[in-house]
DNA sequence: CGTGTGATTGACGCCTGTCAACGTCTGTGG
DNA sequence: CCACAGACGTTGACAGGCGTCAATCACACG
């Protein structure tokens, strides 16, 4: 089990932004030839925080989530990972610990790339290393982002942030339903607040009729009147 | 006026941990010719949230406050920046406008390096290029850490933790004296509260004999037992 | 000495976290 | 097929943390 088809670097450049999109032949062969590809099912966990790591994944589908634990075990979410980003470089660069818990909440091909084939590609080919840079660069500016909606914005402005980010980086389908499965903890866990918190929030925008709800599947029905509650006192 | 002697980045490169201290004499050499430094004064912006910047910054000495402007106004301190740091290089790299403002808060001197010095730099010189990827990378771990404390830790333990860091970030003099001097409001804008919450938390904590107050002056009196308070329920 | 900025204190009330109880759904085992 | 357990979702009650407003004080500076 487990078995899937290995995905080819080449194809995967076809499909989505891959941070290999700068190899030549020679290198995107050695990347082909030293990584290890599977699928890594819903609640497996890729990496944990406080341990090393002896290299980083490149994703090809699934989702993973990335997060911290913090009081009493709390999660709290950071960012997703999807198809075409990378996950636990941070650690391999800055020679660091892992600072977070990776999981996976939806099925996903994955391929582990050793650290080795990391440096040797920041080394030998400058473009590889600006793409790593720049992916580094701007996560750190949407962790400051988020930092500041943490400590300014209310809990009814920060879901309605997330309501947007989720519909962004995961998009709706035609019939405007998030493409993404959470739990109402999960939910929580992203905002920063309660579980009740969210479901009472929830239904708020429900009435609103800015969202509809049917169970876990997340309705997106007016993303305008979202954005003007996540920027209310902007 | 604002004329001071140029620092030579040969002589930083003794005082401090500099991000040069991997450049060969001759890129050292062109890097001292291409910089331009000058006195900065308190409350000099160095560079403003939302403009392009077209270089970064090498601090030889001073404080200078990294903030985002949020909800109606309100600075939302990020970091700070001090003698061996550098400043507005991640906007550069990531190819974005400034997502933050950069602001003189004790004197300082510093050195601007056009972006092409960078560029070149990192194309020249993988160590140099992997000392910027590891700052990044370090930084961002610093923000998802202090997001998780934005969105589990109530106001009380994110003072203490801001007390502690600044103690860290600024070290105390032989008689226990903070080495920074911030506004009540500027504390507040690194807790993520009001200025009236700091007021009242530093008098329980001065209460509790943990600190002394002498008009801005913070005298750490019990860093354990705040390293206590800031991580209560961890 | 007036003016302005920052610091402090008190009053007040809303937001939001916590606790408890209950409803819903799914899968499992008898 | 039913009973049950366990995970998740929902709702209500309640209290306390913390933000807001207003008044006053302290201090520096032209």
């Amino acid at each position: 089990m487990n078995k899937i088809e290995m995905p080819q670097c080449e194809l995967c450049l076809h499909h989505f932004n891959s941070v290999f999109k700068n190899l030549n032949s020679e290198q995107l062969e050695s990347v082909n030839f030293e990584k290890s590809c599977r699928l890594y099912k819903k609640g497996d966990i890729i990496y944990h925080e406080g341990n090393r790591t002896s290299g980083f994944y490149c994703i090809s589908s699934g989702i993973i989530k990335v997060f911290k634990t913090g009081i009493e075990g709390r999660e709290q979410i950071i960012r997703f990972v999807k198809k075409g980003d990378i996950l636990g470089y941070r650690s391999l660069i800055s020679k660091e610990a892992a600072c977070s818990t990776a999981k996976v909440i939806e099925d996903a091909v994955m391929c582990f790339i050793p650290s080795e084939i990391l440096f040797s590609l920041v080394k030998s080919n400058i473009d590889f290393a600006m793409e790593i840079m720049q992916r580094t660069a701007k996560e750190l500016g949407e962790s400051n982002k988020l930092l500041v909606d943490m400590a300014q914005k209310n809990v009814r402005e920060r879901l309605a942030s997330v309501l947007i980010m989720l519909a962004e980086t995961f998009e709706l389908d035609d019939n405007k339903i998030l493409q993404i499965n959470l739990t109402r903890e999960e939910l929580a866990n992203i905002v920063g607040t309660a579980t009740e918190s969210v479901i009472r929030l929830l239904s708020e925008f429900k009435q609103d009729d800015l969202i509809d709800l049917k169970g876990r599947k997340i309705i997106i029905k007016n993303l305008d009147e979202l954005e003007e509650i996540s920027t209310m006192y902007l």
